[in-house]
Formats: structure tokens, C-alpha cells, sequence
DNA sequence: GGCATATAGTTGACTTTGTCAACTATATTT
DNA sequence: AAATATAGTTGACAAAGTCAACTATATGCC
């Protein structure tokens, strides 16, 4: 890649994080962190999730995540079923109260993507999207072989 | 924006935050935080700034910047320069070990960038870029009028 | 079977990162 | 010249994240 690519890359990254980190920041006077957000996204995702699944999608600290997980036990957001065939793991699954805890962030995710782009039209919503799938497809070829 | 365009949105959210997460997370084995990383980044750019056009640059507290700032002074990687006109400000500058600490960050972002795309051709790596490029007007085009 | 090694998850102790409000000093507005 | 605003600092604190030790169970191998 060539060295102004580089530095065009780089540029996008400050700005999009920069973005992301905003729309973050509101989404988070919400009661849940960033991260618990996403693990209640994970939670809502993929159904009977162990500790050590989470861990593998959101690169996060063991112990720290066991803590998450009690606290939202705690807060009845989820169940630990403990598994029959190892007794080591418990599957997670989201309580009703969760799903709905879950459901308000994700609305409200929803709602801010929405706002973002309110000043777009339909047309550059579909060129916006189409290149960002685009980048993604392109980015997962370029990661795949590390 | 349609329904499904805002899940694309979110889930290009998901993975490419995810990606540069992993990204800093490595750059920042370094010496620095990513947001003391980025202050120097900014240092850089723009010769002079105050703390308060870091404040306009990056979003962050500005009590947390003083101390970023004095620790910065402390290990000289910055010179405070009193104004001349108003007495409360102070203008920032890197100094010669500053930029090369810098420099330091800097080449190693390119180099992981370099190697994040190698398996990517040159039309590929032209499509990407392209497309970031173009994400970033429509967006800030989105945005501008919030 | 029985020992070594690996994995799942928990806990304690700790560090780093970030927030908030009060405060000093100077500038600007009225 | 009094009131208000802005730049930056500081203290006290809270939230987020890290690391290693530990328990319990499972797996590989002789």
C-alpha cells in the first residue's frame, strides 16, 4: 500500500472513531457500559453462549467478563444453565428482562444511526452502505492469511 | 435510512471498531494511552495549540488533559509557551525528543497499516481507500447540519 | 487407572483511565 | 467596577481494565 493511502487510511480511522466514539458516549448514559452493551448484543445474537464464545467475539479479559456476567445475573438479565456434559461451562442465556434491556439499546441505536443520516438522501444511503459492505468484504480478504 | 442499510451500518460499526480496537491495542504495548497518542498526533499538526484546541480537537476532559499535559511536560516531550496576550493560556509545542517520540508512534501506525493490507493487490488497496474517502464526505455531508 | 497438562470460570489485588466539581487567575461584558 | 465567562489546575473519586492465583473439571498419554 502506498505511503499517501496509508495516511488516507489512517484519516479515516481518526474520523470514523472519532464519530463512533460520539454516538458511543450518548448511546452510554444509558446504564451499561460500551462493552456490556455489546455483550448483551452477543447474548441477544447467539443463543446459549458460554463465557469462553463471548471471549472469542469481543476480546475481553476472562475475569473481567465473569464480573459482567455476575453483575448482570444480579440484575436478572440472564440465566447460567450449567452445561450436563462439562461441568466447568455454564451456557447464557438472556432473560425476558434482558431481551427488553436489550431491545431499548438496540432501538436506540437504531434511532441514532437514523438521525445520522438524516440529511442523506436515499440514493447516498445506498452508495454509503454498498461501500461499506465493500470495505468490509475487501478487508476481511486482506486480514485473512495473517 | 432503511431499516436493513442502519443493521449494515451497525454491524460495519461492529467490525471495523473491532478492528482498529485490536489495532491501538497493539500500537499501545508502546509507552503511550491511545488518547496521549493522539494528543501528540495532534501536537504535531498543529504547532502552538492550546489545551483548549485539543479540548476542540479530541474531546476530552479537561481536567484529564491538564495531567496528559504535565506529564508530557514532565517527560519533556512538550514545551509551554505563556501568551503574550492572554496571560491564561499557554501554547503547546512538542519538542525535539517529543517528535520523535512521535515519529516513533507515527511510523509504527504505517508500518501496521502496511501490514494489515499486504495481501491486498494495488487495485484493491485503490478500491479501499476510495471508498473510505468516499464514506467520509457522505458522512460528513450527513452530519453537517446537525 | 493415574499422572500431566489444558481449559472454564472465579476471585483478589491492583493500575489505568476518565469524571466531576471546586478553585485560581485572567479576560470580557455591561 | 461589578458580574460573567474562559483557560487551566487540582483533589477526590468512580469506572474500566489487567494480571495472576486459584478451584474445578476435562483431556491426552503412558
Amino acid at each position: 500500500m502506498k505511503p499517501e493511502q496509508i495516511q488516507e487510511f489512517r484519516s479515516f480511522n481518526r474520523f470514523y472513531t472519532d464519530i463512533v466514539g460520539l454516538l458511543d458516549k450518548h448511546i452510554l448514559n444509558s446504564k451499561y457500559s460500551l462493552i456490556e452493551a455489546r455483550i448483551l448484543f452477543e447474548l441477544n445474537n447467539g443463543k446459549g453462549l458460554t463465557a469462553s464464545d463471548i471471549i472469542g467475539l469481543v476480546d475481553i479479559d476472562k475475569g473481567y467478563l465473569s464480573r459482567i456476567l455476575k453483575k448482570f445475573e444480579k440484575a436478572r438479565l440472564i440465566k447460567k444453565v450449567d452445561s450436563l456434559k462439562d461441568k466447568r461451562v455454564v451456557a447464557l442465556q438472556l432473560s425476558e428482562l434482558g431481551k427488553k434491556e436489550f431491545e431499548k439499546l438496540d432501538k436506540a441505536s437504531d434511532k441514532q444511526a437514523e438521525d445520522l443520516f438524516k440529511n442523506l438522501s436515499e440514493s447516498e444511503c445506498n452508495r454509503l452502505i454498498t461501500k461499506m459492505a465493500e470495505i468490509r468484504l475487501l478487508m476481511k480478504k486482506g486480514i485473512k492469511y495473517e
